[in-house]
DNA sequence: AATAAAATACCTGAATTCAGGTAGATAATA
DNA sequence: TATTATCTACCTGAATTCAGGTATTTTATT
């Protein structure tokens, strides 16, 4: 019996992949997570065959959860499930060790293949991520559309400035110095290797950071 | 019998809203649309009781076919379905006929309450979607909600701005005097009432003016 | 306990933005 | 044609941002 365990906030996606299995012989949901931190519960006592994943989770991201969930666990099969067909963040669920990509706006054939594929070991990628892929390797370079990692409070910095606030404002919200504020803005420019906030905040909204 | 046309071209939605309503007596989905055109052929010979309409569709969006259907079939009650919580359009969904507002993160049980208000002649917003509306609704006037016209250079200054150039960079490409893009920049940031170009982006975004 | 990563803070000089003006030229409209 | 709106340009001083550093303290991680 192939288990699966599905990490998603929609009932609806929950709803939808039920249906989708319903006829399917000797493959069941056995487990459904709302966040991170349920999946990681839910992990600390089940081996699921397979995980379907969603990237954008309301606690943490997809990506930080996938490398999170290899740590412990070598033999669950993982399969991103986004709507967003972004070929960097497929590459990087992959490296983080990911078997497969699905698009939320897969059919339910689409499904029931990725699932037999990466159950016999190899990677499955919906056809449209798969034409992502390719275009971004034949495209010049992965390291410039790779998403940097950015630290907690990077990310709340982020989220200030996006909120319109300026940097003596954050400085003040936050109890910090200007100077602070401005070397984590600093910091924050330097990874998404743009020249002023507002290529920043314009990037971050692109690449989903915020 | 309550018979539902999902308009809708993610299968998983459809999917997810045959689970919800497995053990609903008396609610059926009898009818699939996967975009605009699809939806007006099955309206040309039936009359649904309920139609679930996602507003992004791939070959139309669902305000203009929400007043499309409004033409010719007053009887169905027409429940809008996305997952951007966006005041603005909720209230021109409700202005267009529609008759509900559901978000994608919905649970069973507001899927259930929306249909059993609508059958009942009355106006459902999910929880989030009723937050927002309220809110653009109370929040001090109309008149700070009310969206200034821009001049034509302004709207061409704003939208350089939001594409992350600077002053200068904007001078230089429109064979303009820093001075005058200066001047438009501050007449924009009158107009709209803000202190700099940060939130006056963040309240051209949100008026939708870019 | 040692190392690495993250958060904090500081400095300087140059560039850009912001606030509060004035004002002439051009285009549209009544 | 007179009026109004728009586009253009200029000025100044203060505030903020940007670039390129250094450096200490906290907080994980090994």
């Amino acid at each position: 019996m192939i288990n699966i365990l599905i990490i998603d906030d929609h009932p609806l996606v929950a709803g939808g992949i039920e249906t989708m299995l319903k006829d399917a012989a000797g493959i069941q949901i056995q487990w459904i997570a709302k966040n991170g931190a349920e999946a990681i519960a839910i992990l600390g006592k089940a081996e699921p065959e397979i995980i379907l994943l969603d990237i954008s989770l309301p606690d943490t991201d997809g990506l930080q959860l996938c490398e999170k969930i290899r740590v412990t666990n070598k033999y669950s099969k993982i399969i991103g499930l986004t709507s967003a067909n972004d070929a960097s963040i497929i590459t990087q669920l992959l490296h983080l060790g990911a078997n497969g990509y699905l698009l939320k706006n897969m059919e339910r054939s689409e499904l029931l293949e990725a699932i037999d594929k990466v159950m016999d070991g190899k990677v499955y990628l919906s056809k449209a991520a798969n034409e992502k892929v390719l275009e971004q390797f034949s495209s010049i370079s992965s390291a410039i559309n790779s998403i940097p990692s950015l630290t907690r409070r990077e990310k709340e910095l982020l989220q200030l400035l996006s909120d319109g606030l300026n940097g003596p404002q954050i400085a003040a919200k936050l109890f910090l110095s200007h100077y602070t504020v401005e070397t984590h803005r600093k910091n924050l420019m330097q990874k998404l290797n743009v020249s002023s906030t507002q290529l920043l905040l314009k990037i971050a909204r692109e690449k989903k950071l915020i």
